[in-house]
RNA sequence: GCCCGCCUGGCGGAAUGGUAGACGCAGCGGACUUAAAAUCCGCAGCCCGAUGGCGUGCCGGUUCGAGUCCGGCGGCGGGCACCA
C-alpha cells in the first residue's frame, strides 16, 4: 500500500504564527480544530452500523490504507484529504457513508528496523501506528475510527489464514517451484529492491537465482474473467484498465514443436515454442531457449561454456526489468532443430538471456523479420535475416531489412504455401498445417502468471500448514487458528527469523500426531491488502467477513490511491474478491466500483555546492536570485522538483505544517494546487496562500454574521441583490459539479470567486447604505452557501463560520448540501464571439437563445467585422447558439 | 528493453471541437500606516506604432473552427510480478 518514505527526520518544532495573538478577530485554528474534532466525536458523526441502514443509500469511500512507517507524509495527506472530501460531500448529499481506516502493517521496513536498530518488529510497528494515528486525527478526517485494525495482529491475519485454508480446499492454492533472488553470503532471499546492480544491498555479494518450493494462488484460473470484466468498470481510469489488460496479456498464437536433429544429452528430443506469429515460420533464423529451460540445464551439464553463460544469466536476478534492459546475449549450444515446414533444413539452438522462462514455453523461434529483438540478436551474432513479410507498398525484389524491422502486418513472401497471404490469413493457414502434420496447434496464451505468495521472512502472516514426514503437507485445522507469530524473533543473523526461531516451528502433525514442522514462509503483504476492504465492513466479526455487512456495504463506491498500484494491488484485490466469492465469503466479484488514482507530491530539492550534500528546506533561505544557507549564507544549488524522499532531504513534515498553519490550510492547499490525478509540487508560497484565503473567507463571512438579522427569505432576483444571488447559486451548481468530477481545484476557484463577490457586495452595501432586508438576506444566503460548500474541504473553518452565522444552528457535518435554484442559474446576457475564417474579429452581446438570424445580422454589423467584410462575399455562416458566429468568406 | 501516462504565461493551472490563459501563486503600480506586517484597489501571454501578428513540447493531418480528434517525433514520469 502507500509506500513509506523512510524518513526518520524529526518533525520541526511547532511554529505558532506570531501574528495570531496580536491581531484580534482572526480565525484561531489552533483552538478551533481540536474543539470541532471533539464535537464531531461527541456527536458520533462518522459511525455507521455494520449493516447499512435501509432509510438512505449507502456509500463506501476508501483510501488505500497506509504502511505505518512512523511518519505521515504529504502523499498521505493528499490521499486522505481527497477521500475525506468525498466522504463529507456524500454524507451531506444524504448517503450513509462508510469511511474506515486501518494499517497495512506487515512488511520489510519493520524487519529492516529490527536488523539496523535492534527493534522488535511488532513493537516498532505498533508504536508507529500510535504516532501516525495521532497525525491523521489532527487532519480532521471524518473516519469511522471504531473500525480500525492492523493487519499484523492475529485478529486480522488469523482470519486471513482461514481464507488460505478455504482457498486451498477450493483448489485455488498450489505448491510449486519458483526462482528467488538469493544472497549467497547472507544466505537470505532478497526482494528486488534489495538487489542493487546485481548485488545484495547489505552483503554486496553477487546474487543468484535460486529455485525454491513455494505457495501460489491460482490467479490464472480467473485470467479470462479478470480481462473481460474490465469492460464492466467504466468508472475506472481508462489507462488503469489498459495497463491491466496488457498485464493479463491474452494472445492468440501457436505452440510449435521442433524436433532436434539428434537427441540432446538427457534424452530431450524436441523443443516446444510459443509464437504469436506462426505466419512468419518460414522466416526462422534460429531457436532460442531461456537460461532456465530444462534443455539449457542439460546442455550446461556437459558443456562448460553453456554452464558459464547460464550462471551469468542467473546473476541478473529475477527482475524482468533488469533482464529485459540487459544487453541481448546468447550462447550457441551446437544443437540443431528441424523445421516443420522446410524439408531438410535445420536451425541452431541458442540459449538467450532475453527469453523468459515464465512466458509461453520458455523458448522461441527467432524470426528477425517479424521481431525487433530477434533482429538485434541476429545482427549481433551474424545470423541470417530472411525477409518473409513485405510491408504494404514495398517491392519484393528491392525490399531489405537494416537495423529496424517491420513488426506490423504485410504480405507473406518466400514462405512456401503461405506466399501471397496476408498476416492474418498466414496465421490461420500455418496453424492449420501444423495441426495436420502434428507439429503444433493453435493456442490462447496469457502473460499473467500465478501469484507466488511465499516470502521467506518473519514479519508476515504465517502460512497455516504443517510439514509432516509421513503425511506430507497438512493444513492446520481451522479450530487451531490463528497460527501466531512468536513475539521474540532474533535478527542477529541473516535469513528468515521465523525459520531460525528455536521452538516455534516444532509442532505435531494434525493428521497423525507425530513430530512435524510448521511452514516458515509467510504471506506476501499484497495478500493482506487484497481483502481489507471487506474486513472493514465487519471488523470484529468472528469469521473473515460477515455476509450481511459485506453484501450491504460492498462494493467500495469510491476507491482512492496512488497510480503506482494500477496493476499489482488492484489486480490482486480483484482476483481475491473472486476467490472470496467462490468460497462464500462475499457475494460479488468486483470490489471497487469507482477508482481514482492520485499523483505524487513533489518538492524542490537543495544541495550544498561545496560538498554536494542535500539540504533540508528549513536549512535554506530563498533569495531573489536563488538560495543560500540559513546558517552561513553560502550559496545553495536549487535542484530539480522531485518526489519527496529521505535521500534527497526534500520532505516536508505534515506535523510541522499542521502545527504552523492548521489542518484546513494543509487540506485546502493539496486540493487547490492542481488536478488531483497529476503530480503536485509542495510550495511554501502555496501553503501561505491557502492560509490567507482561509482568513479572508472567515472575515467576509463574519462581517455578514455581525450584520442585522434578516427579516425574511431572499425573494428578489433583481438588481445587485439578483447579481449576488445568481453568483451564489451558480457557485452551488459549479462546486457540486466539480466535487462530483474530482475537479477540486476548480471547486476552489469557484469558491474564491464567490468569496470575492460577497466581499464586493459587503463594500457596495456599506457605501450605498443598502441595508434592505433583501440585500441582507442575499448576503446571508451567500455566506451560508460558502460555509457549506467549503465544509468538505476545510471542515473546521466551516463549522466556526457557521456557528458565527447561526449560533443556534446545527453543525455543518449534520446539514444537507445546498441546492441551486434553477431559476437563478440562467444568464441574463450572453457574449457571442464573432470569427471570420475561424479568427476572432469581435464580440457582440445578445439575449440568451436569441433568434439565429438576428444574431448573425448583429455579428455582420459589428464595426470591426463589417470593416473586414467589405468587398468580400460571405459564403457560409456558422452559428453556435450563445457561443459563436463564424463567417466563411470567398474572394 | 516492454507496457501506460503527462506536456498550456515567470509558476500551479482553467477551457461540452466554439472568445486560450478562469482562479490562484509570484511580480509590478497605488491606497492605508511614523514604519513594517496584514489588508484593500489596479496592471499583467509574447511581439508590434497599430483595430495587426504570433502563441497550448515539436512536425504533419482532419475540420468553417483544434489545447481538445488522428499520425509521427521529443522530453518527463509510473509500472515491470519479493518496496508498498
Amino acid at each position: 500500500m502507500n509506500a513509506p518514505i523512510p524518513d526518520a527526520r524529526p518533525a520541526s518544532r511547532s511554529e505558532a504564527d506570531p501574528h495570531d495573538a496580536a491581531a484580534a478577530g482572526r480565525y484561531e485554528f489552533a483552538a478551533a480544530e481540536p474543539r470541532w474534532q471533539h464535537r464531531w466525536a461527541e456527536a458520533d458523526c462518522f459511525s455507521v452500523p455494520d449493516v447499512p441502514p435501509a432509510d438512505r443509500p449507502k456509500y463506501y469511500v476508501l483510501e488505500m490504507f497506509p504502511y505505518p512507517s512512523g511518519q505521515l507524509h504529504m502523499g498521505h495527506v493528499r490521499n486522505y484529504t481527497l477521500g475525506d472530501v468525498v466522504a463529507r460531500f456524500k454524507r451531506a448529499r444524504g448517503f450513509s457513508v462508510l469511511h474506515p481506516m486501518g494499517w497495512d502493517a506487515f512488511g520489510l521496513p519493520a524487519e529492516n528496523a529490527a536488523r539496523e536498530r535492534g527493534a522488535n518488529p511488532a513493537e516498532w510497528t505498533l508504536r508507529n501506528i500510535e504516532i501516525m494515528r495521532g497525525t491523521l486525527q489532527s487532519l480532521g478526517l471524518s473516519l469511522n475510527w471504531d473500525r480500525e485494525f492492523a493487519t499484523c495482529l492475529p485478529d486480522y491475519y488469523g482470519h486471513q489464514q482461514k481464507l488460505f485454508l478455504d482457498f486451498l480446499r477450493a483448489g485455488l492454492v498450489e505448491r510449486r517451484e519458483a526462482f528467488v533472488n538469493w544472497d549467497p553470503v547472507d544466505h537470505t532471499v532478497l526482494a528486488n529492491e534489495q538487489v542493487v546492480d546485481g548485488r545484495g544491498w547489505r552483503s554486496g555479494a553477487l546474487i543468484e537465482k535460486k529455485r525454491l518450493s513455494q505457495w501460489f494462488l491460482r490467479i490464472t484460473d480467473f485470467a479470462p474473467d479478470l480481462l473481460d470484466a474490465l469492460d464492466e468498470l467504466p468508472d475506472w481510469p481508462e489507462r488503469v484498465r489498459t495497463m491491466q489488460a496488457h498485464w493479463i496479456g491474452r494472445s492468440e498464437g501457436a505452440r510449435v514443436r521442433f524436433a532436434l536433429d539428434e537427441p540432446a544429452p538427457g534424452g530431450i528430443g524436441e523443443v516446444e515454442v510459443y509464437t504469436t506469429r506462426p505466419d512468419t515460420l518460414f522466416g526462422m533464423s534460429f531457436l532460442a531457449i531461456a537460461p532456465e529451460h530444462p534443455l539449457a540445464a542439460q546442455v550446461a551439464a556437459t558443456n562448460p561454456g553453456a554452464a558459464g553463460f547460464v550462471a551469468e544469466c542467473r546473476r541478473l536476478g529475477t527482475s524482468e526489468a533488469t533482464i529485459e534492459a540487459a544487453e541481448k546475449r546468447g550462447f550457441d549450444t551446437g544443437l540443431r532443430v528441424r523445421h516443420p515446414f522446410i524439408e531438410g533444413e535445420s536451425f541452431p539452438v541458442w540459449i538467450a538471456n532475453f527469453v523468459l522462462m515464465e512466458y509461453g514455453t520458455g523458448a522461441i523461434f527467432g524470426c528477425p523479420c517479424g521481431d525487433q529483438r530477434d533482429l538485434d540478436f541476429a545482427r549481433k551474432y551474424d545470423l541470417p535475416v530472411p525477409v518473409v513479410v513485405l510491408p504494404p507498398g514495398q517491392d519484393e525484389a528491392s525490399f531489405t531489412i537494416g537495423r529496424t524491422t517491420h513488426e506490423g502486418d504485410g504480405t507473406l513472401v518466400r514462405s512456401g504455401f503461405l506466399n501471397g497471404m496476408s498476416t492474418a490469413e498466414g496465421k490461420r493457414a500455418a496453424i492449420r498445417r501444423l495441426e495436420e502434420i502434428g507439429a503444433g496447434e493453435g493456442v490462447t496464451n496469457w502473460r499473467l502468471r500465478d501469484w507466488g505468495i511465499s516470502r521467506q521472512r518473519y514479519w508476515g502472516c504465517p502460512i497455516p500448514v504443517v510439514h509432516c514426514a509421513s503425511c506430507g503437507i497438512v493444513p492446520v485445522p481451522a479450530e487451531q487458528l490463528p497460527v501466531v507469530l512468536p513475539s521474540d524473533p532474533d535478527f542477529s543473523r541473516p535469513g528468515n527469523a521465523l525459520d531460525h526461531h528455536p521452538t516455534w516451528k516444532h509442532t505435531t502433525c494434525p493428521a497423525c500426531g507425530g513430530k512435524a514442522e510448521r511452514e516458515t514462509d509467510t504471506c506476501d503483504t499484497f495478500v493482506d491488502s487484497s481483502w481489507y476492504f471487506a474486513r472493514f465492513t465487519a471488523p470484529r466479526a468472528g469469521t473473515p467477513t460477515d455476509r450481511a455487512a459485506a453484501d450491504g456495504w460492498l462494493p467500495v463506491d469510491q476507491y482512492i490511491g496512488g497510480i503506482e498500484h494500477a496493476i499489482l494491488h488492484l489486480l490482486y484485490a480483484r482476483f481475491f474478491t473472486r476467490a472470496l466469492h467462490k468460497t462464500g465469503h462475499v457475494g460479488l466479484s468486483e470490489p471497487f466500483k469507482r477508482l481514482f488514482t492520485q499523483g505524487m507530491v513533489n518538492h524542490e530539492s537543495f544541495r550544498d555546492p561545496a560538498d554536494g550534500s542535500w539540504l533540508y528546506p528549513e536549512e535554506v533561505e530563498r533569495t531573489a536570485t536563488g538560495a543560500t544557507r540559513r546558517d552561513n549564507g553560502a550559496p545553495v544549488t536549487v535542484g530539480r522538483v522531485e518526489k519527496m524522499s529521505k535521500s534527497k532531504r526534500n520532505t516536508v513534515s505534515p506535523e510541522a505544517i499542521i502545527a504552523r498553519f492548521g489542518a484546513d490550510t494543509a487540506r485546502w492547499f493539496v486540493l487547490s494546487d492542481n488536478p488531483p490525478e497529476r503530480d503536485m509540487e509542495w510550495t511554501e508560497a502555496g501553503v501561505s496562500g491557502a492560509a490567507r484565503f482561509g482568513q479572508r473567507l472567515f472575515r467576509v463571512v463574519r462581517a455578514v454574521a455581525e450584520g442585522t438579522v434578516p427579516a425574511g427569505a431572499p425573494g428578489t432576483a433583481e438588481g445587485a441583490v439578483g447579481e449576488l444571488r445568481r453568483a451564489t447559486h451558480r457557485t452551488i451548481a459549479a462546486v457540486t459539479e466539480a466535487l462530483e468530477g474530482f475537479s477540486f481545484n476548480v471547486a476552489v476557484a469557484r469558491l474564491h470567486e464567490l468569496t470575492s463577490a460577497l466581499a464586493d457586495a459587503e463594500k457596495a452595501g456599506a457605501e450605498k447604505a443598502e441595508e434592505t432586508p433583501e440585500w441582507d438576506a442575499a448576503r446571508r444566503e451567500a455566506a451560508l452557501a460558502l460555509c457549506l460548500l467549503v465544509s468538505p474541504m476545510m471542515p473546521h473553518l466551516a463549522e466556526e463560520m457557521l456557528a458565527a452565522l447561526e449560533p443556534d444552528g446545527a453543525m455543518a457535518v449534520q446539514r444537507s448540501w445546498p441546492v441551486a435554484d434553477p431559476a437563478l442559474l440562467a444568464a441574463t446576457r450572453v457574449t457571442i464571439a464573432v470569427q471570420i475564417m475561424g479568427k476572432l474579429r469581435g464580440t457582440i452581446e445578445a439575449e440568451p437563445d436569441a433568434e439565429p438570424a438576428a444574431v448573425i445580422a448583429a455579428a455582420e454589423n459589428e464595426p470591426n467585422v463589417a470593416r473586414l467584410l467589405e468587398g468580400k462575399r460571405v459564403v457560409k455562416r456558422i452559428h453556435v447558439p450563445n457561443r459563436i458566429v463564424n463567417l466563411v468568406v470567398a474572394g
